[in-house]
DNA sequence: TTGACAAATAGACAATCATCTATATAATAT
DNA sequence: ATATTATATAGATGATTGTCTATTTGTCAA
């Protein structure tokens, strides 16, 4: 599992079509095209985007014949945000981490 | 106080040199160039960046002369990264807010 | 009131990023 | 084998962003 950045954490998140994603697959799989039927752009831009949520950690893939289908990784958001408030409180950095 | 928007919150913190800013001003009152003596950027970048993070209202300001005092938002900080998780859970955005 | 200092603002520039179209890759069906 | 479908990758382009220098604004001291 790719170790915590916060700085890589916060650029996944910090963009719209990302955020919708993310709660779009939240809780369940959707394949790639399910998730572009519920957005206004592109298949390509679907897997750009999908490939930096991927690349911090945030969803979990699994493939099935031609499809990907990815969810969303809850209890990594659980954990980074965390982190996150922990980088900036009282002695930063100093914190226990969580499992 | 600046209502909550996921994607500003996640913005403001993607930047290296914002989270250091951050955690240079947690939990004590900064001036202006206090902050860029520990940095190695131009005073007008610090300014810039803190204008981002009072925009997000991460940061609490203190005028006193010709200084301008900031200091990191902690109970803010604690309460979007709650909302954050919370947008990704379950029903999503369905959950009780915190005052 | 003049000079010095602190911070903010303006404007320029390069780097990053979100998006698109076009194409490649890979799996399935005919 | 060939066509079709699903996804990823490549490359281009316009918008956003981080940084700098130069300047402005505001405050205090001499």
């Amino acid at each position: 599992m790719a170790q915590f950045d916060p700085v890589l954490f916060a650029k996944a998140l910090a963009d719209e079509t990302r955020q919708k994603i993310m709660k779009l697959c939240c809780c369940k799989w959707l394949s790639v095209s399910a998730i572009v039927e519920q957005l206004s752009v592109t298949q390509p831009t679907v897997s750009h985007h999908l490939s930096i949520l991927r690349e911090a950690g945030l969803v979990e893939v699994r493939e099935d014949g031609k499809q990907t289908f990815y969810k969303l990784n809850q209890k990594r958001i659980t954990v980074c945000c965390g982190q996150l408030q922990a980088n900036f409180t009282s002695e930063n950095g100093l914190v226990e981490t969580v499992s």
